[in-house]
DNA sequence: GTGAAAGCGCTAACAT
DNA sequence: ATGTTAGCGCTTTCAC
């Protein structure tokens, strides 16, 4: 017995069960006044029809979308992935579903905005490229909150939740430190990326707090990519016959996986014996068998978890929040890619 | 100068540019006669307000939502990451938005899928998960269009790309046994996925044209993941003590990975000269310097492209095809996990 | 508790 | 080429 052709409408289950449409909307309402009975009669007629509720007809109304965006830049960092599926998680749970939204890394979002606001998404949630102020206050103006996630942006009143990047800096270089390193080179990611930036801050002072300056640490770029790594690494000791430091620090675990591998790979150094390699994130690559990498933890879950308070989705009429800006610690994991 | 507080309108924008309503929105509307000078008009009235057509009171009426739904299960798979990235791409790229859900590995996308048609979306393309034929012939009804990603529901009509699984495992076969390896042990995914069964499959049929019988290939079941796989062999090799056997094949490259790394790191073998390992996908981190691993290529570009045919987004009346089963071959990448 | 009616912001005939 | 009008499928007053 299958049901009319086309879609079907609350007004068709309407119909079947003999009341009016408001009983049908009410009876897919949690907590609206419908007797017990006449919503059993409703459910099962439209479980008869294969009714399902058209949010988007409902969203022009109660302004909600249950959708939040969410803009990806690096997919290949698999740091992001994991943010990504902590995130689904936590939104999928309560019923919000997802509109990912991928960029050209170090891409501006504010094109990938401007699609975003076309959908009324109750939420933004950025975790790549950078974002103008303009775009900023388009969305407060519509009263979309936007979060964002891993970043800073100066001068901006966007709210945002990170890692302590410049403290989880320190601590990789306390540990480099410790384990007797003197010299230093530093793969760095998107140079105009505030986490690198960071990173590298902190790096870089704690350093220079055992007397070695700035200007003494060697700095690559590696565009926050396993090849990009690579071939850095390999354009400085080999090519331009650098000499290889102490110790290399990734400002991610897949650049300091990367270098590891031109190292080992290409040079046919030893970890951590000629070279010490730290890195950042903790993905469950760094883990594996041929790297254990030492490296800063980020609290991805936590990170998540407080993206979503910021969020504040629940309270949709809340006022945006100002430029909050909660940064959790990171964590140095030990394992074998630093002597200890 | 800020504009109105709340949302802008059409109706605002109209307002202030001395027009009609439907004149605003021919304006947004590529390819609707509006003279040259009005559509400049409003479009400056609308940057003036900044406005942003609102997308979902739009596919009210044109039964469009320009987004489609991508049901993605194991991410903790690269290959999976890699395939969104290439579907977010295409389908960027023509104005459609990813609504992306993520359902727990090997679980139903019956609910999941549930919630999809609320938001009525263009399409859906399912990578993950079974998909039982009553939400089949939902979708169906609604005329939305589901495209299988490398999985095969026998007995439904559900239309699907995917690389010839079979073939696949036919190629590795074929590379093990022309490498020497008399005994093998193969490492399963998900025992309900078609993509795990057919990839054994192939691989067996070519072993017993060489002799060996089904029952003769050791079975492991690694869950699909890097870990799972590590643990299997371990229980395997080293708890149970079987004899490891001349070749292992992992039906994706994660496993393999994970099983060399317990029989190098644990167990103290050598790859290839004590096992061959295989792998299957060609994920990035299949070509890492510790790795190297010989795989069969997915070839997930030209997988998205077909599916994205399939989907036929373009022709939004079309009548939905029947099951169309895409099979595109996959390719054995040579490296150094099977001596050539 | 329940129905009637008025929108939500837009598109798509239909006029002109 | 442009304005007018009638919905799209739902939620939400407002009566009863």
């Amino acid at each position: 017995m299958k049901p009319i052709i086309g879609r079907v409408t609350s007004m068709d289950v309407a119909a079947l069960a003999g009341v009016s449409q408001s009983a049908v909307s009410r009876a897919f309402t949690p907590g609206s006044s419908l007797s017990a009975a006449k919503r059993e009669l409703i459910l099962s007629a439209a479980k008869k029809l294969n009714y399902v509720p058209n949010s988007i007809a409902s969203s022009l109304t109660t302004r909600r979308t249950n959708m939040v965006a969410v803009i990806l830049g690096n997919l290949d960092n698999p740091f992001y992935v994991l943010v990504l599926k902590a995130l689904a998680a936590r939104l999928q749970q309560r019923g919000t579903q997802i509109l990912t939204f991928t960029v050209e890394n170090g891409a501006s979002s504010d094109d990938a905005l401007m699609r975003v606001l076309r959908y009324q998404v109750d939420g933004i949630i950025l975790t790549s490229a950078q974002l103008s102020t303009r775009m900023t206050s388009m969305c407060h103006d519509r009263g979309i909150p936007v979060v964002l996630f891993n970043r800073y942006i100066p001068g901006s009143d966007a709210s945002g939740v990170r890692c302590d990047n410049a403290a989880g800096g320190r601590l990789m270089a306390d540990a480099l430190l410790k384990a007797g390193a003197r010299s230093f080179a530093v793969l760095k990611g998107d140079p105009r990326g505030s986490t690198s930036q960071d990173r590298f801050q902190g790096f870089a002072e704690r350093l220079l707090e055992d007397g070695i300056p700035r200007s003494a640490i060697l700095e690559l770029e590696g565009q926050s990519i396993y090849r990009g790594a690579h071939a850095a690494v390999l354009r400085a000791f080999q090519d331009e016959g650098r000499k290889v430091p102490d110790a290399i620090f990734g400002i991610n675990d897949t650049m300091a996986m990367g270098a590891m591998d031109a190292l080992r790979g290409v040079m046919g150094l030893r970890v951590p014996d000629d070279v010490m390699i730290g890195g950042f994130d903790n993905i469950d690559e760094a883990d594996y068998w041929p790297y254990r990498l030492t490296t800063v933890r980020q609290p991805a879950e936590e990170m998540a978890d407080e993206t979503l308070k910021l969020l504040d989705l629940d309270n949709p009429g809340a006022e945006i929040q100002p430029g909050i800006d909660i940064k959790l610690p990171g964590e140095l994991v030990w394992r074998d890619s630093i002597p200890r």
